[in-house]
RNA sequence: CGGGACGUAGCGCAGUCUGGUAGCGCACACGGCUGGGGGCCGUGUGGUCGGAGGUUCGAAUCCUCUCGUCCCGACCA
């Protein structure tokens, strides 16, 4: 391709709203513009990389057994009805009537839609399992997009989903499509990390996200240091070393004005561990929507709040209104778990707690002393708290924390659609029995960015060779007809290689190529320039390091060794 | 949706407080000088100042409403 003709709208500035490091940089290189809120348009340099992520996730999921099918992006509401995730899932779908009144949404996930065809099609154990992928544009209407292609409302993701005869012939799938991912995020250059995983809305039991890691990320992800467990936060369990309290007869402390743990703490005289933190909210959806409840952990700890929705079976929990904390015997700033007219929850590790602090719900009085096994009746525990670095893994190591963002996940769903979705199938005996069903997900146009966030320098994107829109830049440097003629047959012989070569002959002056190269990130540079050619030479050299001056002759050879053992399959 | 910031030329910004003919840099077009890391000189093109309404002799500037963008929170590939 000649620069000259190549539409690559570069930027000299950072656009102003651009905030993380891939956000700006593919605008700035010319790859992506924004249309409206959390939608883009993929200029050629970015489809040309998406083309090459998605080369690679093909590549590995047919190696898996997976075939590749396609399925529409409007589907019909209905199909969200019958699998009862409508209210759950409802906000994010954008919906919309056709002519004849028919309501559709825009598919931000396809677990419907593949069931539906399952549904019909699948009549015998012999078809089983089978595992169906797509590559496809997704629209979710995000509450909030940001960061450019990190979280857009319509995105490119690669689904699959498999179907099987029983739980066992699942996680095998669900290990054989755990190895594909860690394939395709190793072949694309990538510093990733699988963790476990919340299932979220998506449902099912067993998940497994994977983070690439980065500063910018959005998700928290915690890990040993001395094990292989690793989990994002909102699912992550480890243990510390708790404070605990000397038992005491239960009384009550005047602590006027005092709110917060560590006021309270201070105070009375003893570490905030030592406190009970009470905190009330209200529940939406599942069995309890509508409750108000509170949950309980230590005044130095944080409460997850993804795992007390998951312990509520909630669709979500939000902080209760002074007026619900009220109406449950509470008061703001001194609520407590002792005599609240609610299910109290408290975390594990407040369990058989003596000598604790903790708010009466009476204006400003604290609870001193109390017990929470003499003190609290029909107290539920669970693993509430949020792991911190530090703390201690199951297996004695120091759990860290790391920033990852999110670029795939698998999940083993088990019957959670296919049985609402009626997925049936004959069985050896020909009784006819529910499938159990697997999906597992990447985020491709996010992928995208996520290899910029971890790929890039002053100078701009340093694509891995395996993603490189282009992997040659040949720069021809000064406007002689030798120069010319040297870098068009250069050019043609690179071409007729089979190596994507971006020839810069504009008439700009060199710091401007030089520039535009580094910043699109073409990893092979040449330059022909007349002060090499009177020697008969150019000059050679990888991105972001020193080029040398090789004859011309060598240049081929030089590019085609240079590129082979960087480029995976293809060059 | 709650909290904050901001909308002036393709991009980055000044001007708004204190109302008085809309500016700067880059980019773009043309000419010239240049020619190994976003070069220099000159001449130009381009903006209903996000939109609507109001106050005023006069509004980018003041007031009201509205639309949009970005950041923090709930969501997630």
């Amino acid at each position: 391709m000649r620069y000259s003709n190549c539409f690559v709208p570069t930027l000299r500035d950072v656009p102003a709203d651009a905030e993380v490091i891939s956000h700006q940089l593919l605008l700035r290189a010319g790859y992506i513009r924004r249309v409206t809120s959390g939608v883009y348009d993929y200029l050629p340099l970015a489809l040309r990389v998406l083309r090459r992520v998605e080369a690679v996730i093909r590549e590995e999921m047919e190696r898996a057994g997976a075939q590749e099918l396609l399925m529409p992006m409007v589907q019909p509401t209905e199909l969200w009805q019958k699998s009862e995730r409508l209210a759950k899932y409802g906000p994010e779908l954008l919906r919309f009537k056709d002519r004849h009144g028919h309501e559709s949404c825009l598919g931000p996930t396809h677990e419907e839609v593949i069931c539906d065809l399952m549904s019909r099609e699948l009549r015998s154990y012999k078809q089983l399992p089978i595992n169906l992928y797509q590559i496809q544009n997704k629209f979710r209407d995000e509450i909030r997009p940001r960061f450019g292609l990190m979280r857009g409302r319509e995105f490119v993701m690669k689904d699959a989903y498999s179907f099987h005869v029983d739980d066992e012939s699942l996680m095998a799938e669900y290990k054989n499509m755990f190895d594909a991912y860690t394939r395709i995020f190793t072949r694309l250059g990538l510093h990733f990390r699988a963790v476990e995983a919340d299932t979220g809305s998506i449902g099912g039991s067993d998940s497994h996200e994977f983070h690439v890691l980065a500063d910018s990320g959005e998700d928290l992800i915690a890990h040993c240091d001395s094990c292989d467990y690793a989990a994002n936060v909102e699912k992550a369990i480890a243990t510390r070393d708790m404070a605990a309290g000397s038992a005491a007869a239960l009384g009550e402390l005047a602590t006027p004005k005092l709110t917060t743990a560590e006021e309270v703490a201070a105070f009375v005289g003893v570490e905030p561990g030592l406190l009970i933190k009470t905190l009330v909210y209200r529940v939406a959806g599942g069995e309890m929507d509508g409750q108000v409840i509170a949950a309980c952990v230590r005044g130095d700890d944080q409460l997850q709040d993804v795992k007390l929705m998951h312990l509520l079976q909630a669709d979500a929990i939000d902080m209760a209104t002074d007026e619900e904390i009220e109406n449950i015997g509470g008061i703001t700033g001194f609520i407590g778990p002792v005599g609240l007219n609610a299910p109290v929850y408290l975390d594990s590790s407040l369990a058989k707690t003596g000598g604790m602090v903790a708010g009466s719900n009476k204006r400003d009085v604290h609870l001193i002393g109390l017990d929470v096994e003499r003190d609290i009746n029909q107290a539920h525990f669970a693993d509430l708290r949020e792991t911190r670095a530090g703390d201690r893994c199951s297996c004695g190591g120091k759990m860290a924390l790391s920033r990852g963002i999110e670029v795939g996940q698998v999940f083993a769903l088990g019957r959670r659609y296919t049985e609402p979705m009626e997925v049936l199938f004959q069985n050896q005996q020909g009784r006819r029995e529910v499938a159990t069903m697997g999906c597992y997900g990447i985020g491709v146009s996010r992928l995208m960015a996520a290899v910029v966030e971890q790929c890039h320098d002053q100078g701009g994107i340093a694509w891995p060779d395996i993603l490189a829109p282009f992997k040659v830049v040949l720069i021809s440097m000064g406007k002689s007809e030798a120069v010319r003629i040297a870098s068009m047959d250069l050019y043609t012989q690179l071409q007729a290689a089979g190596i994507e070569v971006l020839w810069d002959e504009r008439n700009e002056r060199p710091g401007v190529k030089f520039k535009d190269a580094e910043l699109i990130g073409i990893p092979v540079q040449i330059v022909i320039g007349d002060r090499g050619l009177k020697e008969g030479k150019a000059e050679f050299g990888r991105r972001g390091s020193e080029r040398r001056e090789l004859p011309l002759l060598e240049l081929m050879s030089a590019t085609i060794s240079e590129l082979a053992g960087n480029s995976g399959a293809s060059l």
